[in-house]
DNA sequence: GTGAGTATACTGTATATACAACCTTATACA
DNA sequence: TGTATAAGGTTGTATATACAGTATACTCAC
């Protein structure tokens, strides 16, 4: 890891460093320009960037005449956007896991040939898998898969790319449809996010588009912790 | 509107118009930082804040060496629409009522500005609704509205139209941020929405933003039933 | 003609400097 | 005691300058 970081992406790494290992806890403050130059022995400007461009990711807030904190919704990820929760995982500093439960090609039923616009006899992929941070579930993603769209997707290593950016590589998305309640975990989901019957779960369901076609259907449950 | 603009902003918006404008198509090359500085009598310096900063927020691509082209997949905008309870409620064949209990102008504090990206002196106001169909509450509207954008919020009637549709008259919305979550009700949220300790609920936080500027930061409550 | 070297254009980074706007705190004054 | 005023720290913007790295175009010797 010997290559030439410039200074910037220097200060930058050590301040989110700070934040993920929680040293700095949401709404502390965060050096000052002045200070950074001291501590770094750079230019106002160079941590001025710093600080600028933190702020644009959603890191740091900052008010002119008193500082730069760090945020106290930190830079979750919108739910609106197609995102990989691996990357997202690991852009904390946490480690990524998943557990591959469930990976079959499935017999098309009415219900489900519905939710792809597809006919009865096309056929459909369906996979259950566990995501993990740091060992803890986080994310459950039981996903259905159109065949015509991605044929090799069950000889896939999920445990190396997830199928959101396995199926990315395969489709570009042109539509997505997104909706989202809260409810109470049903016994499975309890059972395999490790979570109370009284943990209240957002449960996302998304459905994206590829040159018209339904590419996958995916319903992800996150414990509300 | 002839508020003074940052020159590295009016640059931005000149590349901005240009592209959404369709003059400059995906792929197209536009002009470097040292035309920039020709054209618009600035230093290098700024016309690289604008390019660079451009290509962060995804609408440019840049080569060392080559150039600076507009980005073949542009940034996507966020695919949920803004949605107005009442007419909702309404379409469906149902009554729709509002309860206000709680309007006021508030002290500022570091966070909120910070949720405003504004100044401490700044003048925000805050109200509390719930949204009822058929008298059944159904969204706790936990609402914060920037007074520089619409100072004379809290003389309306929110009985006769929401906070989202008045502001709308007021100030067009650019750009929307969401995250949403799952939680158990506080106890104030149970007693308000008339539902159980045990019921989940859809709890969606958006701020948007009109002109550059936050207009409103809200939470809103929905029983998962 | 071909290839190597050179010139040129463009982006990437870093510094030093300057001024403006904003906020807090301390101080002086009525 | 209460109110201006001043001072100092903080972010925001803008400039001029410098050097490094990369890609392309050109020139010239062979």
């Amino acid at each position: 890891m010997t290559e030439p970081r410039p200074l910037y992406a220097k200060v930058k790494d050590h301040i989110l460093t700070n934040i993920h290992n929680g040293t700095w806890e949401p709404g502390a403050r965060v050096p000052s320009e002045n200070e950074l130059v001291e501590s770094f022995g750079i230019s106002r400007m160079t941590a001025n960037r710093a600080l600028r461009e933190l702020t644009a990711e959603g890191y740091l807030s900052r008010l002119p005449g008193v500082g730069t904190f760090v945020k106290e919704t930190p830079a979750r990820s919108s739910l609106m956007e197609l995102r990989n929760i691996a990357e997202e995982i690991t852009q904390r500093g946490h480690r990524h896991s998943a557990r591959v439960l469930a990976k079959s090609e499935i017999e098309a039923n009415p219900a489900l040939a519905g939710e792809f616009d597809g006919k009865l006899s096309d056929r459909l992929f369906h996979i259950v898998i566990v995501h993990e941070e740091n060992g803890v579930p986080v994310q459950l993603e039981d996903r259905y898969v159109s065949a015509n769209v991605a044929p090799d997707f069950l000889d896939q290593d999920f445990a190396q790319i997830t199928p959101t950016a396995y199926l990315l590589t395969i489709a570009p998305v042109d539509e997505l449809e997104h909706t989202v309640e809260a409810s109470l975990p049903t016994y499975d989901q309890q059972r395999l996010l490790g979570i109370a019957a009284i943990e209240p779960c957002l449960v996302l369901r998304r459905r994206s588009w590829s040159r018209g076609m339904v590419v996958t259907a995916v319903t992800l449950t996150y414990p509300a912790s």
